[in-house]
DNA sequence: ACGAGCGCCTGTCGGC
DNA sequence: TGCCGACAGGCGCTCG
């Protein structure tokens, strides 16, 4: 579910609090409570909870899609896939359906994550690499650069939206941005990667990072009941936008699937690139 | 190398 | 109203 602006904005809150709820660096866990199974990845449950019990969080990353927590002794990583979503609020709050594990803090709070659809992982892992060593670059990373995209582009004969989809080529670009990016770079869907020039490469390059940029300045996207504040759904271009007059030549915005992927897209400005 | 199909899950929405 | 299929922000797997 969540991409990268969305999963961003969410290490920002845990991070620095919001609506003057703090966040949670320094806090100590006491008890963990996994109320379904199969969302904890590794390790075995007795063993997250007693390695879990004590330990302290010490700084909140990224990596991609990843939510990393930094802890005394050890790394605790979370995926949200399609529907999942933490919140920090007093143990005296009742608990909400979907609620997958509860991380009771010392200091009376407590760290939710709730997921409907279950597909969300979390780990506990000494090195974080162990589950985020084969992903790509960082998008708004300085080694992210146009000539490393072009490079990489031309090694392979993918089309592109798959491509971008893929966490290996690149980590943190999901269905929406991935959309909204090779609109604003005026690139079709289906184009070959190698059939790119210099100046495509250069195009998606930047447009990648804009629509990032832009997502996490606006708190990310909230869609559906999966509802975080972020207000980017109001600013989409194209995505869920079928038949809607596109924004550059009011031409009607089409919808097709690839990579068993909803994909949206406008066919006048976004024609496919042939050499 | 690359892509299609499927599994994992629950909820919502539109059509009949 | 109720049922039923399509669809949903992701990703790992097998197979061809």
């Amino acid at each position: 579910m969540p991409e990268l602006p969305e999963v961003e904005t969410i290490r920002r809150w845990l991070q620095d609090g919001r609506q003057g709820e703090g966040g949670i660096l320094g806090c100590s866990f006491t008890t963990v409570e996994v109320l379904w199974e199969r969302s904890l990845a590794i390790p075995a449950r007795d063993v997250f909870q007693q390695c879990l019990a004590g330990q302290t969080v010490m700084q909140i990353g990224r990596r991609g899609k990843f939510l990393l927590l930094e802890l005394t002794g050890g790394w605790m990583l979370f995926h949200l896939r399609m529907s999942g979503d933490l919140r920090v609020e007093s143990q005296l709050e009742p608990t909400h359906p979907h609620d997958r594990m509860v991380f009771n803090f010392s200091d009376g709070r407590r760290l939710v994550f709730n997921d409907a659809r279950k597909f969300g992982r979390v780990w506990l892992v000494e090195d974080p690499l162990e589950i985020t060593g084969n992903l790509g670059p960082e998008p708004l990373d300085p080694a992210f650069t146009p000539h490393w995209l072009y490079d990489r582009l031309c090694t392979f004969n993918r089309r592109l939206k798959p491509l971008l989809l893929d966490q290996t080529f690149l980590a943190g670009l999901g269905n929406i941005y991935t959309d909204e990016a090779l609109f604003h770079a005026r690139l079709h869907p289906l184009t070959l990667s190698s059939m790119l020039s210099a100046a495509d490469a250069y195009g998606l390059w930047h447009a990648i990072r804009q629509v990032l940029q832009e997502g996490i300045d606006h708190h990310g996207a909230s869609i559906d009941w999966v509802y975080r504040g972020g207000d980017f759904q109001n600013y989409f271009a194209v995505y869920k936008q079928t038949g809607r007059p596109c924004q550059n030549c009011g031409k009607a915005i089409e919808r097709l699937v690839v990579g068993q992927r909803s994909t949206h897209f406008c066919p006048y400005c976004q024609p496919v690139r042939k050499k």
